[in-house]
DNA sequence: TGTACATCAGTGAACGCGCGTTCACTGATGTAC
DNA sequence: TGTACATCAGTGAACGCGCGTTCACTGATGTAC
C-alpha cells in the first residue's frame, strides 16, 4: 500500500494532530499514547517518527492547534460588527453543561493548563503566549487593561475546572451558575 | 530488620501518606509511581501492599489527606475571633508567588483537579465533596449563599493555574494581581 | 516472668504489560533522462 | 511521453525500559501458655 503522495501524507498529519488535540484534551497527555494517536488517526504507530520527532513534539503541535483553533474562533466573531455580544456568546458557550461533557473540544488551558505547567518542553511556553493572546481578546475594549481579561479567563477556566469535578449534574450546574454572575459581575464592576 | 511494631508502622503508613500528598501535587499522578513515593517515604517499593491495596487507593486517601489538611487550616483560623479577616489571610496565601512555585504543599483541587476530573475512582467522589466543603467555607457569611464561595475558589483556582502557566515572574505577578482585585470584587459586590 | 511459636512489616528479585522508539521491509510516488 | 531508479509514507515486529503488582524470604514483634 506504502508509499503515500506528498497531498496524502499532509492529511494524514493534519488528522494525527488533530486526533491528539482531542485526545490528549479528553483522556491527558501521559495517559495517551502515540499508539492511540495514531490509530484515531486510522495510521499504526510506527509511522508516527515520519511526522514528528518524538511524542513530546506531538504535544506542542497539538496543544499549540488547539490554542489556534479556540484564538482564531473568537478572533474571528469579536472582530465582526457586535464585538461585545459576540464575546458574551463565546462566555455562555464555555459555561455550559456542553462544554463541562465535552473535554476533547474544549478550551486546552482548562484541559490541559495544570499538567503542562509542570512539564518544561515547548509547550509550556506556548502555553504561557496562549494564555496573554487570550486575556488580551477577553478585555474587550480594544487596548484597555488586559488585566480584566486575565480575571476573566481565570474565573471561566476555574468555573469548569470546578464543575468538571462535580459529581452530579445538579452541582455542576450550580457552579456553572455561579461562574455567569461571576463572569458578569466582572464585565459589569471592573 | 523486618518486623517493625505497630506503632511504627503507623508511622510508615502516615510517612508514606505524606510523601503521597506532596509528589502527587508536585509531579502528577501519572507521573509519580509507587516506588517514588515509597522511596520519599523512606522505604523501598515492595512493602507498598501491606500499606495500601492498589496505587489507586494511594491516590483518593492521599487527595483526601491534602483536603483534610487544607481544610482543617482554613476552618480552624474561620473559627477563631475575627473570621473574616482569617479569610482574608487564607486569600492573600493563596494568592502568593510561594503557592505558585510549592505545589507540593498548595490546594489540591488545583494541582490535581483537572487530572482527578478525567478519573473515575474514589477520588472523585472524594474531590467533588472538597469542592462543596471549600466553597462553603469561602462563603464566609454563615449559612448565606455558597454560590459566592463556589465564585471565589472558581477564581482563585482559575488564577493559580493561569499564574503556574506563566513563563516569567513578571506575569505571573501580573495575573496574580489580577486575582485579587477580582477576589476583593467578588467579596464586596457580590 | 520466661519460653515457644505464629504473625507480619519491610526487602528486593521477579512477573507481565504497555510505553516510546527503532528498524527492515513494501511498493506507490516522484524525478531524471 | 516513456523508462529506470531513488525516495519515502506507512506497516508491523522488535528493542529496552519502567510501571504496578506479586512473592519468597527475614527476623523482630506480639501472643499463648
Amino acid at each position: 500500500m506504502p508509499r503515500m503522495s506528498a497531498d496524502e501524507k499532509q492529511k494524514s498529519h493534519e488528522r494525527i494532530l488533530k486526533a491528539a488535540s482531542q485526545l490528549f484534551r479528553e483522556r491527558g497527555i501521559e495517559t495517551t499514547s502515540v499508539a492511540d494517536v495514531m490509530k484515531a488517526a486510522g495510521l499504526t504507530h510506527g509511522g508516527f517518527y515520519r511526522h514528528f520527532a518524538s511524542k513530546e513534539a506531538l504535544v506542542a503541535a497539538a496543544f499549540s492547534h488547539a490554542v489556534e483553533e479556540v484564538l482564531s474562533d473568537v478572533e474571528s466573531a469579536s472582530s465582526g460588527p457586535d464585538q461585545a455580544s459576540a464575546l458574551d456568546s463565546y462566555v455562555a458557550r464555555y459555561l455550559s453543561a456542553e462544554h463541562v461533557a465535552d473535554r476533547g473540544q474544549g478550551c486546552p488551558l482548562a484541559a490541559l493548563g495544570a499538567e503542562i505547567a509542570r512539564l518544561d518542553g515547548a509547550a509550556e511556553a506556548e502555553a504561557s503566549d496562549a494564555v496573554e493572546r487570550m486575556a488580551r481578546l477577553l478585555a474587550a475594549d480594544e487596548r484597555a487593561a488586559t488585566d480584566k481579561g486575565v480575571a476573566t479567563l481565570a474565573f471561566l477556566l476555574g468555573t469548569i475546572t470546578l464543575a468538571r469535578l462535580a459529581k452530579n449534574r445538579e452541582l455542576a450546574d450550580r457552579i456553572l451558575d455561579a461562574g455567569k454572575r461571576g463572569t458578569a459581575l466582572i464585565e459589569q464592576r471592573w
